[in-house]
DNA sequence: CAAAAAGATTGAATGAATTCAATTTTTAAG
DNA sequence: CTTAAAAATTGAATTCATTCAATCTTTTTG
């Protein structure tokens, strides 16, 4: 049974991410204060940083955990994937794409990447950019599967093709976040279009 | 003959941006205080908010002027490209990061893009986004002229082509910022080999 | 040429992130 | 059960980006 210290730490440090978490939905990244956080958390500005290395890290914090359930979200299609390249990479984005606006916003999402890309060594920085590699490892995965299937041509470097893919998906919704007005459709479309070459020509000609 | 007024400003401001560039690789973009730099281009404090939005303007300010130099090194490749996509490719998006750490480090280049997605529409942040996009039209173009050559076959995306390429090369270009310890053939030996299969599959037969 | 208008400069004041020494609380040892 | 050690909490002080009202300089107007 774990002591009194240790539940009370673990308690804290729930009530801090969802008091930043909800703070930072409702007012913004930069008018959210660690004062307020740390207030409606009920505890003060200094042991904020007793958990958490500095205002952006939180935020990280938050955004990862997100992460962890886009994962979570696509393992299910990669474990049953659609049979064609072209109808796989578009489930499985769109099930990305479609996960990461129910809890944070656009805001919340550029923050974060820059601050993971700013401060690449703080504690929830370095959590986020394995998440990242994990989601590129599972598109990876999925090309690796409809090839073992007769999907995908053999000899297709499945590595590379499904890190070209991430990283697309990845410039692409960074774009997406940094513009306002764009919308997931208009997201979702550009992508299916930037991937139809490379798609079209790794897929098994019977398949097609 | 332009006004005492409007030289006295090209002025300011060429102090103030070189300062500014200075300080940022001297001692680092956290370490440099707008004061030193305003006391370095022999200016007030206040008078810096007058040229530049903030901090970050001003280092994306001079992370542009360096994206504008690699556009005009990359134009010349275009215009003269090698004869296959895998060779093309590798020599422009080699200039593309040969270029970029001559006069500015890891951290001023992480630093300028974690800006300007944090704030996309700060002044300079849209005149990176902008030089960004023209980047990528570069490599789109450099694909086309492949095609009119004969060395891309009829029929393929060289938009979308061009796209998946240079979203590749930035999201590595992020990654290779990230990491100190990641070097440029390091960089280049990846990115190569991501390229090596969509390059190899929209290549006429006859080139290969 | 003088006065008014426009533009720009200035640097102290303001605000908020972050730090840190003092204090409190919990756990471990005797 | 008491004392020492370890861990954590606290909130005022510090730091620096940014703002803004007062002042100065240049340009325009009569």
């Amino acid at each position: 049974m774990t002591g009194l210290r240790a539940r009370q730490k673990a308690d804290r440090n729930r009530r801090i991410l969802q008091a930043a978490t909800i703070l930072f939905r409702e007012v913004g990244y930069d008018s959210a204060r660690i004062e307020d956080i740390a207030e409606r958390a009920e505890v003060s500005v200094g042991t904020f940083y007793n958990y958490y290395q500095n205002k952006g890290d939180i935020l990280v914090a938050a955004v990862s955990m997100e992460v962890e359930e886009v994962l979570a979200a696509g393992k299910a299609i990669v474990d049953s994937p659609p049979e064609t390249v072209g109808e796989a990479l578009k489930v499985l984005i769109g099930q990305y794409y479609d996960h990461s606006l129910v809890y944070l916003s656009k805001e919340m999402w550029r923050t974060a990447m820059a601050i993971s890309i700013q401060q690449p060594e703080s504690p929830f920085s370095r959590r986020y950019t394995e998440l990242d590699g994990r989601l590129c490892d599972q598109v990876s995965t999925l090309i690796a599967k409809l090839q073992r299937r007769g999907g995908v041509m053999p000899g297709i470097d499945t590595a590379a093709t499904g890190q070209m893919f991430f990283n697309n998906l990845n410039m692409m919704f960074i774009e997406f976040v940094k513009d306002e007005a764009m919308t997931l459709d208009a997201l979702k479309d550009i992508v299916s279009r930037q991937n139809r070459p490379l798609a079209t020509l790794i897929s098994s000609p019977k398949l097609q």
